[in-house]
DNA sequence: CAGTGATCGAACCGATCGGTACTATCGGGC
DNA sequence: GCCCGATAGTACCGATCGGTTCGATCACTG
């Protein structure tokens, strides 16, 4: 049955649907861990409109990634909007709202790191290092507001401890990463402040 | 021609050469980025010898991730021995051995933690999972030897500097990740001690 | 109401995958 | 010196992969 029942042909809306749904699909069998076959079947969508959509299953993949960088930075930069002014309480909505991400069940890492991990192409590691470039000025930009001795080192380390929590609570113990990474991260900010 | 000219034959040995070599294709390709038959080809070796030996491809992943996991916790043991009895010393010599891997033009990543991304399965999870306890260990001991107020969660935070400053390595900024981590684990490890 | 275009479902393609089978050949132990 | 086992090389298998094509069908537009 093509177009099927009362689905409205709108193929905006269609793409975004995909890419939503392709998006978690993706995120929990892995890129290769599943099939441009299946990945129609589960999105309940033919290939040739997935192919009309997105050119390759590379294309897919790039676009996926680039719509979940956005809405992951999004996503953090409104936990430190909602924190408040202080540099501390903004560090600890990071890591709070990371350990919130940890806690879920569907929990896998980070789907932009995973990516590139898995397909090494430049132009996927290139959209995951935009990422974390992004990642960086997020936090960076708290270190600097803190008013951090060295406000780049810091938001490095800061990056470091985001990662790394991550890490941890895909691979080790989901249950206290983003805590302990919240400690460390709050007694960093300490330090550079007291010099 | 089989065997091959002057080979001696010793299975123990022909075993150990290719999870030697395949070690290294492995971690440089991905562990899908190159197939059984490619595998062979550059190893040298044919495709009867490597299930001989490893049953299957998963059969040599294991062994390969086994032996790799073996070898950098040792690598890493060693770097903290080298480094004397001060446990700020101790952190720095883990740091600074990271950093002259990250160096080095061949560096991927954490050969465990990206294999356990790529084929998410029970076995190859259940390795890596057993190397961060390993890793975990090395560093709680120097947290604990440090007279660290706690030193399971400062060894948590440790940890999860050094997978941070890995990926962050791997996928950002390879030339001063293993710095900025090595000075977060000092400032952590004297803020714990100073308590 | 006629035509356009988005879509489905299915068949199909060549390539590649992990794994097996078989033969020929060589080294090492008896 | 003979024989067994380890090995190379090659052909082969079924499954699956990414990607293409085509016809039928339905929603929307004029």
């Amino acid at each position: 049955m093509p177009v099927s029942k009362g689905s409205t042909i709108d193929p905006e809306r269609t793409r975004a649907t995909i890419l939503h749904a392709a998006t978690q699909m993706l995120y929990e069998c892995g890129l290769d861990g599943i099939g441009v076959a299946g990945l129609c079947t589960r999105l309940g969508i033919s290939k040739e409109t997935l192919y009309r959509h997105f050119g390759t299953k590379d294309g897919l993949v790039q676009a996926m990634l680039e719509a979940r960088s956005d809405r992951v930075i999004r996503w953090l930069t409104d936990a430190v909007t909602a924190a408040g002014d202080d540099p501390a309480d903004q560090l600890t909505g990071v890591f709070d709202a990371l350990q919130g991400w940890y806690d879920e069940p569907a929990f896998r890492g980070c789907g932009l790191l995973n990516a590139a991990t898995q397909h090494h192409t430049g132009a996927v590691r290139a959209i995951t290092a935009r990422h974390l470039d992004r990642y960086l000025e997020l936090l960076t930009k708290i270190a600097d507001r803190a008013g951090a001795t060295d406000p780049r080192v810091l938001g490095q380390q800061l990056l470091i401890l985001v990662e790394g929590a991550t890490i941890v609570a895909d691979h080790h113990d989901r249950a206290h990463a983003g805590e302990h990474a919240r400690q460390a991260a709050l007694t960093l900010l300490a330090a550079t402040q007291r010099r």
